[in-house]
RNA sequence: GGCGACGUGGCCAAGUGGUAAGGCAAGGCUCUGCAAAAGCCUGAUGCGCCGGUUCGAAUCCGGCCGUCGCCUCCA
């Protein structure tokens, strides 16, 4: 089975093939740390984390390297976004970078969101910006203006690439490119001379400043993956013009292709607009895991393909979360027969359908990561599952071992949907028997046929969250 | 104005030449004391519109309409 993958860089599918076979080099455009995660966020990080998921399930060495962008990101008005927040909350720049970054790892953490390998700071990464810069003046590909450095997109026959954006033919239309100091208007700061409020200062040779936005992921993604790597990840909004000047500033710094595959993941919109921190549209991570599971989040993102724009909404939230109980259930089934099916017994039939339904995932996923397609076919697994779990049958040990190790290796390991393992809660034993001792009463009830008294106890837990189910074999509970 | 993406049943969403996956919602049924869960059945002669290519198109080509993204900070 082989992976193909759709590449921005042409617009084609293609057959994915790693510089180095058995190992990919991956790097995705990380987060600029002044403000919390929202759930657009969850949505690019989350399908890059399937992706490398499956990488490496597919046997892939993966190095993930992913930026935190503390620096040199700067606003329309021209303030460093990390400044002004420092300013608001009269605070050290470094200590709103700390706070940030801690709490984007903390969401990221909560939606199950393997950490990257390496997280390269900006700031932490100068010196090798300011080396890279000083190539590209060497070249002839970047020139000084009073303390400033800026890319001369005229020296790259290939500035546009990426974007299908010519220099020649952007001058027509509404916007009027800022011309400034730079040569053309679409020519991008490599280093900024700082004015004399801006704390976030280097020494350079070019006097004090600080690094652009762009040539950040350039120096990063060189030191630790090197010129040339295989994917590059990020959201489509930054197709332009950040992916596309890392693209001249390494090709024409380094003479080498810079990254072989581009992986563009598509943006989260909330009623058609996409979500963002200017337009206040925006619900953080930390809200929305107030009203739903980390897996529901998950199977909401992915139950569109990575590279189309999905449309965030409470109501799809919920749709989602019913899609992803169906499953579960099977799931707890499952595992609650774990513990009482028979060393020998029936259910052989099933087998089948779970090598159907791992071959049906694999082609899914090693179709440009098809995750819509990949959760379809564990629906149909648990259509299968449901039936035989509620048939009656006495379903052999090993076959439920079978299907679980199905569910964990792909729902689990793969899409990140089933929640880790068991987190029991020091009481939750004490709770446990307590639920037990409430059903054994309403067993009781029921037995007498006092149904009045059986509903009051379902309704009351009901009320707490337990919710109790009556099977031909016994009641069974679980926390809503 | 330029560069892109998208438009599939009530909603979401796969499908890129061979006769429309999957989920949610809805209705009917089975099971159940009831409920929940689960299962079964029902649903696009049709894939924005108009042409064209083809034995055959949601899928390819052309035109048109609409929505969104980027071109200015954003994942």
């Amino acid at each position: 089975m082989t992976l193909r993958v759709y590449n921005v860089l042409g617009r084609e599918k293609q057959e994915f093939v790693p510089i180095e076979p058995g190992r990919v080099g991956m790097y995705v455009c990380g987060p600029t740390v002044y403000d919390d995660s929202h759930i657009g966020h969850a949505k690019t990080y989350v399908n890059f984390d399937v992706i490398v998921r499956w990488l490496r399930k597919s046997g892939y060495d993966v190095l993930y390297v992913q930026n935190i962008t503390d620096v040199g990101h700067l606003l329309e008005s021209g303030e460093d976004r990390i400044l002004k927040k420092a300013g608001q909350l009269h605070a050290k720049p470094m200590q709103i970078v700390e706070t940030y970054t801690r709490r984007y790892f903390a969401a990221m953490d909560a939606l199950g969101v393997t950490r990257p390998d390496i997280s390269p700071r900006a700031s932490g990464h100068v010196p090798e910006q300011i080396k890279m810069i000083e190539t590209l003046l060497e070249k002839g590909n970047a020139y000084e203006v009073n303390g400033s450095v800026y890319f001369d997109v005229t020296t790259d026959p290939d500035y546009g690439k990426l974007s299908n954006r010519r220099v020649d033919d952007q001058e027509s239309g509404g916007r009027v490119a800022e011309r400034g100091e730079k040569r053309n208007p679409e020519d991008f700061a490599l280093w900024k001379r700082a004015e004399p409020e801006h704390i976030l200062r280097w020494e350079s040779p070019w006097g004090e400043g600080f690094p652009g936005w762009h040539i950040e992921c350039s120096a990063m993604s060189k030191k630790y993956l090197g010129a040339t790597f295989d994917i590059h990840g990020g959201g489509v909004d930054n197709m332009f013009p950040h992916n596309e000047s890392e693209i001249a500033q390494s090709e024409c710094a380094n003479d080498a292709i810079f990254a072989r595959y581009w992986l563009l993941v598509g943006s989260l919109t909330v009623d058609g607009v996409k979500m963002s921190k200017s337009l206040g549209n925006f619900t953080t991570v930390t809200d929305v895991l107030q009203r739903h599971s980390p897996e529901v989040v998950r199977t909401f993102v992915l139950s569109a393909h990575y590279s189309n724009p999905i449309d965030f909404s409470d109501d799809a939230l919920s749709a989602a979360a019913k899609g992803w109980e169906r499953i579960y259930n099977a799931v707890r089934l499952t595992r609650r027969a774990l513990n009482t099916a028979p060393t020998g017994g029936d259910g052989n039939g099933i087998l089948a359908q779970l090598e159907q339904t791992k071959t049906a995932f694999a082609a899914a996923m090693d179709d440009d990561f098809n995750a819509p397609i990949a959760i379809a076919a564990l629906q149909e697994l648990t259509r299968e599952v449901n039936t035989l779990l509620n048939s009656g049958t006495s379903v052999a040990l090993d076959v439920v071992k079978a299907i679980d190790e199905t569910y964990t290796s792909l729902a689990g390991d793969v899409l990140g949907i089933l929640p880790k393992g068991d987190q029991v809660a020091a009481d939750s034993h004490r709770e446990d028997a307590l639920v037990e001792m409430l059903i054994n009463m309403r067993a009781q009830a029921r037995a007498n046929k006092n149904w009045a008294e059986s509903d009051r106890i379902r309704d009351e837990l009901a009320k707490i969250g337990i919710i109790l189910e009556d099977r031909a074999d016994g009641t069974v509970w679980k926390a809503g």
